[in-house]
DNA sequence: TTCCAGGCGTATC
DNA sequence: GATACGCATGGA
């Protein structure tokens, strides 16, 4: 890693990264972007660890970070210690997925915490980004944290009305009681064989393929969890009907990033 | 007004 | 196992 300390920051030079593109990107959903003098600043969290990132137009700054917190946690979060040009360069023997990947070139999978993953795809279920965001900000803003699966275990359906999650809010606490009760470990699903794992997930309500594939990819780490909704539906259909080209074997989530953004972005086609 | 949003549970065949 | 339908909410 190519970075360097300056005053309270952490300056480094990234290729293969691009804030909106991994930020804004639906993998997930507690950053802000906000307006700065820097070309692009995002705040954000990891585990109720604050972070305020910008990007000069050549480096990225990590505001108000030590050393110890950038390698520790920010590194790895970030995934900085995998090279996404030789992942790039890979899928790019592949049509479509090169175009997807030159589309945007800067994602990342972000190494997310399990547990607010899995509330935030249990969120996203039959409804839109902005109004997911909105959830979990009421979520974090009650509770002065992302809530542990023992305080919302505490709530009933009628108690998270201040949420405004409709007919998910009796999901939330039926992962938050499964959890806090031990029924589901989520460090040990994160270690199972991927269809043990899927369906370990599955036992909680309102956890379907779609919302465990999800848990596995963005808070699992899982590279090889696929999460197909509508849109990587309609590309499956047009582009793979015979399945993932094997360029994709073992890090079919990653290129599921790019198919995704790249569709969502241009009305379906991929050309 | 109607439709839709990173789906899922339930009923029914 | 496949398919149809309802579901809370809010923006387009």
């Amino acid at each position: 890693m190519d970075y360097t300390k300056k005053h309270n920051d952490i300056i480094l030079y990234q290729p293969d990264f691009n804030l909106d593109e991994t930020l804004d990107c639906g993998q997930a959903f507690r950053w802000e972007k906000k307006p700065s003098k820097y070309e692009c600043t995002y705040s954000g969290f990891f585990l109720d660890r604050p972070l305020t990132v910008s990007y000069d137009g050549e480096c990225f700054i990590f505001h108000d970070t030590s050393e110890e917190d950038f390698l520790a946690v920010w590194a790895d979060y970030f995934d900085f210690k995998t090279d996404y040009s030789e992942i790039k360069l890979r899928l790019s023997a592949d049509e479509a997925l090169k175009r997807a990947c030159e589309f945007a070139g800067g994602i990342r999978l972000l190494k997310q915490d399990s547990w607010e993953c899995l509330c935030s795809f249990i969120i996203s279920q039959n409804n839109n980004i902005p109004r997911i965001k909105g959830i979990i900000s009421r979520l974090c803003e009650h509770y002065g944290h992302f809530p542990t699966p023992s305080e919302m275990a505490e709530e009933t359906p009628e108690s998270l009305g201040f949420l405004r999650s409709g007919f998910r809010a009796k999901y939330l606490v039926d992962a938050a009681q499964k959890t806090a009760e031990g029924v589901i470990e989520l460090d040990k699903v994160r270690e199972m064989p991927i269809g043990e794992a899927r369906k370990s997930l599955m036992t909680i309500k309102g956890v379907g393929p779609k919302v465990a594939e999800c848990v596995l990819l963005f808070g699992m780490y899982r590279t090889e969890a696929f999460p197909v909704d509508v849109w990587i539906k309609r590309v499956m259909e047009n582009y793979y009907p015979a399945g993932l080209p094997d360029v994709t074997q073992g890090i079919e989530g990653i290129a599921q990033q790019y198919l995704f953004h790249y569709v969502r972005q241009n009305h379906t086609k991929i050309d």
